[in-house]
DNA sequence: CACGAGATGTAGACTAAGTCTAAATCATGA
DNA sequence: TCATGATTTAGACTTAGTCTACATCTCGTG
């Protein structure tokens, strides 16, 4: 999991587990989950519509969503860039991102 | 609803409506805003952890999240801009938008 | 090694958002 | 008025996420 490139949802995770570990309690896999995210070693995003997905990658990024899989990528941070933050002014900004959907090219 | 600056769940909708039609069912009220949706009236997105949000305005525009509070602000298309969409080279982008987290300024 | 205390994992119950279903009701045209 | 299709209802159902009580594990100490 937390090296994994995907986005996957609390479930697919435990899935994955149990494939290994068929002893592993759910609860188990999804209060691990909630743990690294309060420690910082995953970040859960609020992008797919089904579930809350895990994203190990801690550097700031862009998505990109894939609307004909609902594959979610990551987009390294410098790819696009958001001008005119400044004109956000009477909100303080802690963190930004740019949330793409459309299709991957072939 | 369709006129609204919010963006409510579902829930939050039926509740409202049932102030003044209390024998609406709830199932209609998912199902007339999921119609909505899918004849372009609405638009659902998916920011709050707890539930899809429903947002009455069509015209393209970021969003604020006021960590704070957990409302969900509208920032105009032109507020800020996303630099260097071409560069997004094996994605064809079918829409995006900046999604900003923080709090807002007294 | 034994023991106690705290941490962690388990198994299943529970909650709530969203969906489904069968039936009732409504709206419309003939 | 009636038939038909559309819409709504009321409650059941599903499932992601959380909670709970208990079991098990881990670790430090004597």
């Amino acid at each position: 999991m937390l090296t994994t490139k995907e986005h996957p949802s609390a479930d697919r995770v435990w899935k994955t587990v149990a494939e290994s570990f068929p002893a592993i309690s759910r609860a188990t896999v999804y209060n691990t989950l909630n743990l690294f995210v309060e420690k910082g070693l995953l970040r859960e995003l609020h992008l797919d519509p089904d579930s809350v997905v895990f994203d190990p990658k801690l550097e700031t990024h862009h998505h990109f969503i894939d609307e004909a899989t609902g594959a979610i990528h990551d987009i390294p941070w410098d790819r696009v860039q958001v001008c005119n933050l400044e004109s956000m002014r009477g909100f303080k900004v802690r963190e930004y991102q740019v949330v793409m959907r459309g299709t991957k090219r072939h």
